[in-house]
DNA sequence: TTTCTGGATAGATGGATGTCAAATTAGAAG
DNA sequence: CTTCTAATTTGACATCCATCTATCCAGAAA
């Protein structure tokens, strides 16, 4: 395992309840806000997605900054940010860096928005906002 | 249905396909990316676990203020962020002013973060960042 | 070692965001 | 109408964040 990452894993035990189970905690609450803002930009998404979509389990970050608009100083600083998240992880292999997913990490984040008491309705559908 | 929220439904159909699954676009990512600040700020992930914990299926706003450090007027600025993202709904009865969650908006964020072709490995967990 | 390339870091900058105090609106009750 | 209270809006301010350019680091290949 390279060295170049010097992270602190912020997904640690905060999320496994749903959010309408026991009441957050101001630590919880603050930990996981950090891994939603790490998928709160749309380069980070569709970073994430690529890397979570990708075939053989690893993307290579030279595929990474051809699909965007930005720079690859930004993918890099996006990369970082996923990865201090700890919804990816990556390593040096050579000349190259591969990323994956950390699919625990992921798969996690999936319990949160069960909601138990509250089967959804189809017929409330419509009462949301509005445009 | 009162006159006070005209904000745009941000939760579309955007998100409905896996982050594994399908590429997403450009629009897609920009709106799932709205939904997700919307839940990167500490106080708002407490706000939407009070409201969806709650067990009459509501919550009046003059009972969300006084469980946080914040003033009144920045909670009604987080209430409306969630209400932007499509994540609650509220209308006033008389004095006050009551929020619900939107359960559709909610528990559609769950099938986001399944891994069809990656079904968890334990053996991976710990490879994940470390402290 | 020197050179080349992929990727990360450093520093700067413009725009977004959380917060508050003060002003405003909506409804209830005198 | 006047007054009081609950909640939102407005406007200002400080901080944070996405992005860029320039620079640096890690390997590979001469």
């Amino acid at each position: 395992m390279s060295k170049f990452l010097e992270l602190e894993d912020v997904t640690a035990a905060s999320c496994c309840a749903p959010l309408s189970g026991p009441i957050l905690d101001e630590d919880e609450a603050a930990e996981l806000a950090r891994v939603f803002k790490a998928l709160s930009d749309p380069v980070r998404l569709r970073l994430l997605n690529l890397i979570a979509a990708s075939e053989g389990g690893e993307v290579c970050v030279c595929d990474l900054t051809t699909p965007f608009d930005v720079s690859a100083p930004t993918i890099s600083h996006h990369l970082k940010v996923l990865r201090q998240a700890g919804l990816i992880t990556g390593d040096r292999r050579g000349t190259w860096v591969y990323y994956r997913p950390v699919p625990t990490a992921i798969t996690r984040l999936s319990t949160l928005f069960t909601l138990p008491h509250l089967t959804p309705p189809p017929e409330l559908v419509g009462l949301d906002e509005e445009a």
